[in-house]
RNA sequence: GCGCCUGUAGCUCAGUUGGAUAGAGCAACGGACUUCUAAUCCGUAGGCCGGGCGUUCGAGUCGCCCCAGGCGCACCA
């Protein structure tokens, strides 16, 4: 819908066939500056060589020569070899019609074709409460979700809990022992692997208070120097840990479509039928009493890795590996994960193993790099293991879900992120978040009034529109015509962090308009169309904003 | 030592996969509220795109070599 982008490519890849017999696929973009039109093929360079005339020249031919297809109103060249192409008015009315008559489907793409996709995404293990990495990952993650559901991917969202294995057994420890300290016993906390986090104590006291009669029966039998049954307790915690972290992921508006627990699919006996697959395969080594994955195999930079243990223990990597053939069991034809820069070691392990299991191509890793806090201009280190991290709710609690949220997307995954938290608390009333809702409350409230004037245009027709006349509202009209394309760039690239600059840039267009031109006046077609105009933008704003999670208020 | 990520305005970051004059927010300076929201607007200033060499019509973007910061290199997860 809106997006001229192939039709265009026909019409260049046809004109030059017919001038020059070359078969070409040309590349539209948008022109970064208004001066140079809306869209902008660099067709003329690539066939410079080829043709052996200068671009100049060919960018001429083709503009003379090609079919302008509906919307499109002029191929202009220029010297230099650009060939731009200008919206035309009709087309632009005919955009803001079709937003208002239907603001859902505003951009709304099938380049997804229903591709069942999933994504996993933040996957921490629940040995205590969400930090701020995976408060990134997890605003990063939904909205990439909700941007591909858009697209037209049939898409899934699903949380990896690791609820099984060596770091679950420390997590018990650990509390077992903050159980002893407060019943006033000798107590240690596992000092290579254990968790000292306050919380866990905390959840020790609450324990004792929930449950009386199991609390009386442990110290009992400690002081008589037997070893209890402590199952309970061990199982009590991790639970607990897992609704602290759904209630994490709740408040900042990220819900998946699954938790998927390793402790429940390790008793299905699909790991070791994937094992037997690998073994098939012909990809398995035994060596030292171990069994090895010989990755090298797949890719010459990989070196073989430990599947089981000596001790017969499946590793992390042999679980996870299973765990993702069972992905594409379910029938998820694209299956993604993004990791943090710690898991970056075994990229290349299990895109090996995928691999080996028949899923080259359809299996890809996004690596969400990391979060800094600054504070008084310094970093706060932090560390989970010792407990002195920074949660997600603290960082929600002090600068809103809203300012987070967008702070987390608004930078490309691969990039460092310092969250100066000073800046974040003390600039609150300044910042781009509020930028963007701002336009959106101020359009809110110019439509209300404009309502009680008896004004709303619900289905503006072309003719309204045909009122639109200022640079400044067609710039507007030309703005709104590149969203489908951002969405799509966004989709196709993975990168939600697209659609955070461009509401900005369209703040940025709509602010200069509200103060230079009055929108309800005395002029009742300029104001019937201004106020569709606006309409049409709010549209896109919510729309934008609601893909990232983030809220559109009508007032501020 | 090996591998990956990053280096762009004072700060935080974009940069349409190699294209036109490198952009935005904050911070700084000077202006603007009697009409739909001043969380706004108008104007000014700010840059050897870490450094070097190369590839070509053309490089912030690609290749190689340095420099700096971060993160990984387990029969841990």
């Amino acid at each position: 819908m809106f997006d001229l982008t192939e039709k265009l490519e026909k019409a260049i890849s046809s004109a030059v066939a017919e001038l020059y017999n070359e078969a070409v696929e040309p590349e539209i973009t948008i022109s970064e500056n208004f001066e140079f039109g809306d869209l902008t093929t660099n067709i003329a360079f690539k066939l410079a060589s080829v043709v052996r005339k200068s671009p100049g020249e060919i960018a001429t031919e083709v503009a003379d020569r090609i079919d302008l297809p509906d919307g499109v109103e002029c191929a202009e060249p220029t010297d230099s070899g650009y060939v731009n192409f200008r919206y035309s008015a009709d087309f632009l009315r005919n955009l803001l019609a079709g937003i208002i008559a239907k603001p859902m489907d505003f951009g709304r793409s099938d380049i997804g074709k229903k591709t069942k996709i999933q994504i996993e995404y933040v996957s921490a293990n629940p040995t205590g409460p969400l930090n701020v990495v995976s408060a990134r990952a997890a605003a990063v993650g939904s909205s990439l979700v909700n941007i591909l559901r858009y697209a037209g991917y049939d898409t899934n969202s699903e949380y990896y809990l690791n609820d099984a294995g060596n770091q679950i057994a420390m997590l018990g420890d650990s509390f077992i022992a903050r159980i002893r300290q407060g019943a006033g016993l000798d107590w240690e906390i596992p000092p290579e692997d254990g968790y000292f986090g306050d919380y866990i104590a905390d959840l020790a006291a609450v324990y004792s208070d929930k449950f009386p009669q199991k609390y009386k029966i442990l110290v009992e039998t400690w002081e008589k120097g037997e070893i209890p049954d402590t199952e309970h307790p061990r199982k009590w915690i991790i639970g607990e840990l897992i609704q602290q972290i759904k209630d994490d992921l709740e408040y900042i508006n990220a819900g998946f479509d699954r938790f998927f627990s390793e402790a429940e699919f390790r008793k299905t006996g699909k790991i070791e039928k994937v094992l037997e697959t690998l073994r098939e395969n012909n990809t398995i080594l035994r060596r030292e009493d171990a069994v090895w994955f010989s990755a090298d195999k797949y890719d010459v930079r990989e070196e073989p890795f430990v599947l089981v243990k000596s001790d017969g223990e499946y590793t992390y990597a042999m679980v996870d590996i299973a765990y993702h053939q069972d992905k594409f069991d379910r029938g998820f034809e694209l299956v993604y994960d993004i990791w943090g820069p710690d898991h970056h070691g075994h990229i290349g392990r299990m895109k090996a193993a995928m691999k080996a299991l028949g899923h080259e191509g359809k299996f890809d890793i996004l690596t969400l790099q990391q979060v800094n806090l600054l504070e008084a201009g310094k970093k706060i280190k932090m560390s989970k293991r010792t407990g002195n991290i920074v949660t997600l709710r603290e960082i929600v609690d002090d600068v809103g879900v809203d300012v987070a949220r967008f702070f987390f997307i608004a930078r490309r995954m691969e990039a460092h992120l310092d969250f100066d938290l000073d800046l974040a608390r003390k600039e609150s009333d300044e910042n781009p978040v509020y930028y963007i809702q701002y336009a959106h409350a101020r359009i809110s409230n110019i439509l209300e009034f404009a309502k009680n004037k008896g004004i709303d245009p619900k289905s503006a027709d072309r003719k309204e529109l045909e009122a639109l006349t200022e640079p400044e509202e067609l710039l507007l009209a030309r703005k709104l015509a590149i969203w489908p394309h951002i969405l799509r760039k966004s989709a196709e690239e993975m990168s939600p962090h697209y659609i955070c600059f461009y509401l900005l840039e369209l703040a940025r267009l709509f602010h200069p308009f509200y103060s230079k031109y009055r929108v309800v006046g005395d002029d009742k077609k300029v104001t019937m169309a201004r106020v569709a105009l606006c309409r049409a933008l709010k549209e896109a704003l919510a729309l934008g904003l609601g893909l990232l999670g983030i809220s559109a208020p009508e007032n501020m």
